[in-house]
DNA sequence: CAACACACTAAACGCGTGTTTAGTGCCGCG
DNA sequence: CGCGGCACTAAACACGCGTTTAGTGTGTTG
């Protein structure tokens, strides 16, 4: 397998890359090219001397977990489950500084975490798309708007709960934090997902009456497409 | 009303703490002590002469604006949704750099989070047991559980938007983004909680034969006491 | 009136930051 | 062998930070 342990056998640019990846994803941005220097075992100049600059080994960074992200979920063969690709990420300990590496972006708000959220986005639709088809899913009047909706929901409640148990800290913390909030998480989800949680329809039928020929709101929907 | 335009009228440790809270709001907590002394038009030195620390000047500021909130929030007349809070603190101007404030808070994660946070599960909490009360919320397994859950989805939901639409930056902005989550968000959230999302309870009630005689997760809850 | 207390400022201190500069040793190529 | 290029280091630079220090004016109090 790849990297166990392994530090001598790799450049040392990539020794600085891997080290700036594990300080980003536990201290978050702020790390310094010192530290980041220290733990690779080279002087800082050397860093800059590689890279030129802090922020553009931030990008290098940003590139090298999006193909190694890229990588894994093709293992990982596509899990749709907001929560459960990043569990999976964090479970192999290989991987766990990528998940936190994720996590500081998303809070963060970079360019990265853009792309991650946009691809959770489309994972869901499709997979919605397909559960649809299979007829495990009821049909929605804005797909779209409901991928999101689901992605955007299941992103942010674990991000909630992971920099509320004490931040990100350390990176095996990670996989114990999502499989907890998981854990507490299914039941409610469960019950919502398959009951839901208004005893009538007074309210969505309220509101699509309310929006009636009005344009719904953003996100390019398709309007009603099937009645059924 | 209050605070219009005052400057001249409040004591300087009083604007030292009004400007800090903005910049905190505005820049996040590594705005740094100059910027607000020199928004309030005060020396480095006396913010420190005042408040003995940069971090003591937060825990300042963290209580000024839990006292702003409580307030806020008997005007406001105890909105239970997540969402609906706080925009409507966004929306007078005057309060805005507060709902920017808490959402800095939320994603640093310090105490004042951590309250925040426990204060709108236990708002939802209560709603959802009046409205269950009423009819017009359905029981269930675990009440508790579930409004932990609903709070914390719809919190992280608007985090996740806020600092995805280029940080909180300018102020103004974060009613705008507000109020346009809960545009698009209405739909398919209203959509699942009337419909729900599932078909059929095979997911549910396989879950819950699962965890039969196990104990459910976290969170004291009463496993079942009505069955209905 | 003298004396103290207090709000306040200007300047500096010490530190950590990202980055630059000058220099050293090694490695491959002509 | 000689020499250019490259990885690399040690030291320094410039800067912004939070905080400290010394000092000034002002209002209150004995």
């Amino acid at each position: 397998m790849r990297s166990a342990g392994a530090d001598q056998d790799l450049t040392a640019a990539a020794r600085i890359r891997d080290a700036a990846i594990r300080r980003f994803a536990t201290q978050g941005f702020t790390a310094s090219v010192r530290q980041i220097a220290a733990d690779a075992e080279v002087s800082p100049g050397l860093v800059i001397h590689h890279f030129g600059t802090k922020d553009r080994l931030r990008e290098v960074c940003d590139a090298h977990v999006s193909d190694q992200i890229r990588v894994a979920k093709t293992e990982v063969l596509t899990a749709a489950d907001p929560g459960m690709f990043l569990s999976a990420l964090a479970a192999v300990t290989d991987y766990a500084p990528l998940a936190g590496y994720v996590v500081r972006s998303l809070v963060a708000g970079g360019d990265l975490a853009a792309r991650f959220i946009e691809h959770m986005v489309d994972d869901v639709r499709t997979y919605l798309q397909e559960a649809e088809a299979a007829g495990t899913v009821r049909p929605s009047r804005d797909p779209e708007a409901r991928a999101r909706y689901l992605a955007l929901q299941g992103l942010g409640l674990l991000l909630m709960q992971i920099n509320l148990s004490g931040g990100v800290e350390k990176a095996t913390d990670l996989a114990a934090v999502l499989t907890a909030v998981t854990a507490w998480t299914t039941l409610p989800a469960l019950e919502i997902f398959t009951e839901g949680l208004l005893t009538d329809n007074t309210l969505l039928s309220g509101y699509l009456a309310h929006v009636g020929g009005n344009t719904p709101a953003r996100t390019p929907s398709s309007d009603q497409e099937e009645q059924r």
